[in-house]
DNA sequence: TTTATATCCGATATAAATTATCGGATATAT
DNA sequence: ATATATCCGATAATTTATATCGGATATAAA
């Protein structure tokens, strides 16, 4: 419960990976994976949907690999959750209704306030606060 | 990911349901099941689990069922989430260290950053704030 | 222009966690 | 006695998360 997935595990490792490198340095997926011992396949897919979020860019061929593109500094982590997992919510019935419960459901206004809070907390920190 | 368990789920709507009759009161497992459409075995479980963290206490027999036990204000949900559902933590290394790239690892520091402020916040709140 | 290295990406398999069910025991009010 | 309720270990089903496979595309360098 109220755990992090590997994706996103994954996706911080490799942004603080790359951050640490000269700005327009490339990093390659196998550089990466071996470095942190991360399965190959899942790293790759992964840098590949963060490419598609713009949060990186990937350079093809060889020498080729990923670097930062977006301004971390400027990503909060209720955004970054988002674009690399999907929907943020303690409960599924805050972003798609279909709950056995939901006509007598009496908790769903307290929880929506514990969400909202955990939401600003994740609002109020950038991904740079992580990679830096 | 970063979603509440049914379990916890179903434990506060009971609390709830409870907290709403009068302090002597019982309320049977089925009477909470049918009422909210919660699968009854499943209820039956979360609640003996309740009952066996002395948050709420089981009357056996015919005309029995559960009644609040502890005082709900004196329990903050971090506490509350870690009597339901065990140890509380954005990733399995902060109580469980058994991770492949623990070694190489270049985000536990700040990933625990996260989690101090998400504790915080779990404990800024009572259960009573929830079942209110 | 060939070759090696890299990303790209849909499809699928595996593993783990969550959710749900079953069977039979124990307690107790009526 | 009997009916109603909790108790609880074992197991099954479902869902989600994690990992793998196969083959395509892009491109730098020999």
């Amino acid at each position: 419960m109220l755990k992090l997935t590997r994706k996103v595990e994954y996706s911080l490792i490799a942004l603080r990976h790359m951050q640490r490198k000269s700005i327009d340095s490339v990093s390659s997926t196998k550089e990466i994976a071996t470095h942190y011992n991360i399965p190959l396949e899942i790293l790759a897919k992964t840098l590949q949907h963060m490419a598609k979020e713009n949060i990186i860019e990937a350079i093809n061929g060889p020498r080729g690999g990923y670097r930062i593109k977006a301004k971390l500094n400027n990503i909060n982590l209720a955004e970054f959750f988002e674009k690399v997992e999907g929907p943020l919510g303690l409960s599924d019935c805050f972003y798609d209704a279909n709950c056995m419960q939901i006509e007598h459901c009496n908790i769903r206004t307290p929880i929506q306030r514990i969400n909202d809070n955990m939401i600003n907390m994740f609002r109020s920190m950038s991904v740079q606060d992580i990679t830096n």
